[in-house]
DNA sequence: CTGAAAGCGCTTACAG
DNA sequence: CTGAAAGCGCTTACAG
């Protein structure tokens, strides 16, 4: 194995062109200071930092700026296993990045406990900022503002921006449930039913429920408060037990719009088991467009929930609170994605 | 926001103990050279450096060593989506990195042209090391030996350690092929059909296929190479489609063993879909032990991968071999792991 | 036995 | 208009 060549340096390239790297360094940084080069200078040191491939190091520009060259990125239960949330969002985030040609070390932390552990011994001199994605807990709330209040940048990937001092970055959530109940109203659904899952007492605090409401105001139809199931998790057995008792109280339906595929896939199986079929008797619309919707029995109509997006724009966002700046929140759109168990006639 | 605090040097600690921060630096790093300081001194040193919570920066000693702070991770198609085979995979390579006190940097890589375009311009020069899994296409062969070739440090998650020089880490896949068959061998199966997935023309090279051969020879049972499926890849319809053409060929079989997890669902629909119950008549195992198993009609019984444990040592490996060592290949064991679709008995 | 000094590759306030 | 120099936090060959 041959030794490898060693990487081009500001210093190589001052010495090519007899000039001083410092003047190299301002101008490969774009950052000249009071330093007015000439033009031609200028040109001569990027050609040949181009020639010379030359590729700044990482770790020296960082140590030079006080950085840690880390971010930690916490991420609690987020969706059920399978959907692949929790991947896609690292995806995006470390796309982010090596966007910004940043190297940032994603440290992953499982629960807020280890990450607490380690949080005054180690982590908050550690590392530049974290990312703080998941379900929003009041634990976690109180996790952000302890973290925000030390001092150091946070970003939160959280549903509802509530602290309004951390930039958040979630999916349109609202409009998710706008979409899914939208399509179904507008495919002729007239009793769909819902599962709101909250943590909160009142449903009305979902955002997902609050899009099945406009939805309905949309389209002139009043959902009927019955066929809200209080949905304790995003997990199949959620949906199946919603089936269970919409089915007990004898009630009717001819669609179901779900928080999550789970949820989705679960009251598939249940309707399955009773012999109601999907989607000619219900039609079925869930949540994440996951791996998931082409291994449910019926192929599942679902909303996207951009978790690549998302990621890389928390990426974006904690690179600018770590330089100091304070970057907006943001939604990111969904959009349908309509598969056979919400379509009359088979797709093609 | 309150500033945050600087964190304790090396100098912090001389200064404390009026040493030269040489002195406190070999003691930290174990690496005393020549040097061989009074056990009084090395102990006040430690203790000063526990007192005042002294993290060593990490971008500091990198830079030193001539480290770039970056390893690439280079993940083809691996797995069918849904499985959380690559999300399990960089938590546990992410982990490895951690328990090293390492910050390297993961970059992730979707192709080979994604990689390969970036390669000689900036990749290799830019990290310090590539870790490359993914499905063994003779492609991937190449671009690994074309990396050690070039002198990158690498280490390959790759179904057959193929290229001796490479460090290589795997599940044990031809011990997940006899778990599985073992397991409805000893249940009671007399008929097993078998998924062979593999790319290669001999059906043969499958190492699942082996194990599933070793498992029939232990039980004294001769499998009917009829009930031999080559399977073209590891989705849901190829489980569909081996059904079909098993009971188009008028077979018999008691017990399915596929190669993942959804060719096993894709079989179980199937299976369902013509009237044939799982488990009373067939008997189905899958592998990966993904989250797809409890999204089954019927909760599936599978073989463990150990993705994590696999991403801890491709992290332990390839900072071996960054630090010049020659680490051994590793194959980790799976278990089973035993759930409704492979006992007659419900369980409870 | 211990420390002063050079240096990893960069940035930037400052002097000329 | 340009460059010499100090310094980020560390390591290590070398001098005392």
């Amino acid at each position: 194995m041959p030794p490898r060549e060693r990487a081009t340096s500001l210093k190589d390239i001052a010495q090519a062109l007899d000039v001083s790297y410092s003047l190299v360094s301002k101008v490969m940084g774009g950052n000249m200071g009071n330093t007015r080069a000439r033009p031609e200078v200028v040109q001569a040191i990027q050609a040949k930092a181009r020639e010379m491939n030359y590729q700044p190091h990482p770790l020296a520009g960082a140590l030079k700026r006080g950085r840690k060259g880390a971010v930690g990125v916490l991420i609690h239960a987020m969706g059920e296993e399978g959907t692949e949330i929790a991947s896609n969002l690292l995806r995006g985030i470390s796309a982010g990045f090596d966007e910004h040609r940043l190297r940032l070390w994603l440290r992953f932390f499982e629960s807020d406990d280890e990450f607490l552990e380690h949080f005054d011994k180690r982590a908050r001199y550690d590392m530049d900022g974290v990312i703080v994605a998941g379900i929003a807990h009041p634990a976690t709330f109180e996790l952000i503002k302890k973290l925000h209040a030390s001092g150091l940048p946070v970003v939160s990937v959280l549903e509802g921006s509530v602290i309004p001092e951390v930039a958040n970055v979630m999916p349109d959530v609202q409009h998710q449930g706008y979409l899914a109940t939208d399509h179904l109203l507008a495919s002729g659904c007239k009793r769909i039913a819902h599962l709101v899952t909250t943590s909160a007492a009142d449903p009305e605090t979902s955002r997902r429920y609050r899009g099945f409401l406009a939805a309905h105001t949309r389209h002139g139809i009043s959902p009927d408060p019955d066929l809200i199931f209080r949905a304790p998790n995003y997990k199949l057995s959620s949906g199946e037990e919603a089936v269970r008792q919409w089915l007990a109280q004898g009630l009717q339906f001819d669609g179901i719009v779900a928080q999550s595929d789970h949820q989705a896939i679960g009251a598939i199986h249940e309707l399955l088991r009773r012999g109601i079929r999907v989607p000619d008797a219900v039609r079925v619309v869930g949540v994440d467009d996951s791996p998931l919707c082409l291994a449910s029995p019926v192929p599942l109509t679902s909303v996207t929930a951009e978790w690549v997006t998302v990621g890389r724009h928390a990426a974006d966002m904690i690179t600018a609170e770590i330089d100091g700046e304070r970057p907006a929140s943001l939604m990111i759109a969904p959009h349908l994605v309509v598969r056979r168990s919400s379509t009359l006639q088979p797709q093609p």
